[in-house]
This record gives structure tokens, sequence and C-alpha cells, in this order.
DNA sequence: TGCTTATACATAGGATACCTATGGGTAGAA
DNA sequence: TTCTACCCATAGGTATCCTATGTATAAGCA
């Protein structure tokens, strides 16, 4: 909430997280860190977010993670995809996109019109 | 969750109800048939929804209500926006914009990249 | 006449996914 | 030695959505 970064949308965790994933194993921050990125900003995900999301989503069977050594020497917990996670993956990409066409028809509908 | 239409992302429901009420007071239930319409059944507002949010919105001041005849005859609530409404639904359509723009950076990466 | 469907509103209760706040700990730079 | 960045994790709260259920009327049809 601070400055001008969004709160998530119900939902788009996990999809964000298993694409963060999708290029082989990373550890929590990092999948943070690259969604701070590539948002450029705008997409904040808080770690009392994020880490429960990853357990979650590991509960779901769509990821699975063992201990490992971070680049910085330090311990940390790497995640990846499992294959049901791919599809998973390609299916909640085609969900979000369909949703968000729907909701653009509507916004930016130019008249009433119901039928 | 029947045939194939999309649970609500948490948040939107708000903004399409503001959407819908653009044009002038409509009641409730022709609120519920124009998001189906204009989404072609992609989105499917329940009533459980719908109107707990009216009052939920109502609450925060951008919509007002008054009970009124519908076209077919029966009672029915209309609601309208208020100029704090106008203004908000500007508003969320930007913070939506925003939000699913940084989402498609995210979905459609090529490549892992963190800095 | 009675039945069904569409219209119209509303609430209770539950699930869940996010948030804030807080805690622990290590590596390296200043 | 102090600070910052890195890294994990949980507790508790809240909001918003869902399912299920209830009431009631108008209109069409059998």
């Amino acid at each position: 909430m601070s400055d001008s970064s969004l709160q998530l949308v119900r939902g788009t965790l996990d999809l964000l997280v298993l694409k963060a994933l999708s290029w082989g194993p990373r550890h929590g921050y990092a999948v943070s860190q690259w969604i701070k990125g590539v948002t450029e900003g705008a997409l904040l995900v808080e770690e009392g977010s994020l880490y429960p999301a990853l357990q979650r989503i590991q509960r779901k069977g769509w990821i699975r993670s063992r201990w490992g050594v971070s680049d910085t020497g330090r311990r940390a917990r790497f995640y990846e995809l499992t294959p049901v996670g791919e599809e998973r993956l390609a299916r909640e990409v085609r969900v979000w996109q369909r949703y968000t066409a729907a909701v653009e028809r509507a916004v930016s509908a130019p008249e009433w019109e119901v039928e």
C-alpha cells in the first residue's frame, strides 16, 4: 500500500508464482524479487502472503521443494514445478486471459445493452 | 462453476457494478443480467454476492438507492452512482488496467530476469 | 385452475486468500 | 559493530466471495 504499489487481486498470486518457477528451481525470496522486478514495482508480494502461498501450492501438488543454498551462500528452500504444475500454469494463464478479456469487454462497453 | 463460467476474481465486482450503473439507475437483477450479457456468460454474478455487494458499495457512499417499479411491474430497488461513485469508477478502471498490464508483463515474460 | 419459469430481493454461514505484524537468523559492507 | 540485504515462517485479522435457502409476484401454459 506504500507509495503506488497495488494490492494483489485474489487468485493471481498462484499464477505469478507458477510463472516465476517456469524456468527452473527458485527460492521464495527470488520469486518475490522477480515479481517486483517484472512488474516494475507495481505488484509487491508481501512475505506474509508469499510463504503461505508456496506451502499452499505445494500441498496442491503443483510444486515441490527442497532445502539448498542460495547464490549468496544462505540456506534457502528451492521450489520447482511438478508436471502437474506445468499443466496448471498453462491453464491458469488461459483462465486469466479469458477473465481479463471479459472484464475488458464490460469496462469498455459504450452503452447499456442487455440480451 | 457450472459449465464454463468463471469465479469472480476478488475486487472486480465493485468495478463491474459501478460500470453497470454508469448509464443511470438500474436495479440489482438488471445489473446481474448485464454482467452476464456483456461478458457473454463468462462471468456470472451470484445473487449471494451481488446483493451484499450493493449494500457494501452503498455504505461506502459510491451509490445510492430507492425503491421503484421495474419494467415488468415488480417492486425493485434502483441504484445509481453518486458523484463520488463516478470518480471511483474512473479510478477503479485505471487501477484495474494498471494491474492487468503488470500481470500481463509477468505472464508473457520470455525469460528469467531480476535486478 | 394450478404449475412452472423468470423476475426480484435478501440473509446466514462458511471458505479462503490476502494483509499486517512479528519473530528468528546469516552474510557482507560500512 | 552496526546496518542492510537476504531468507524463512507463523499468528491473527479481514474482506469478499460462495452455497444454500427463503420470500414473493407476474406471466405463460397446460
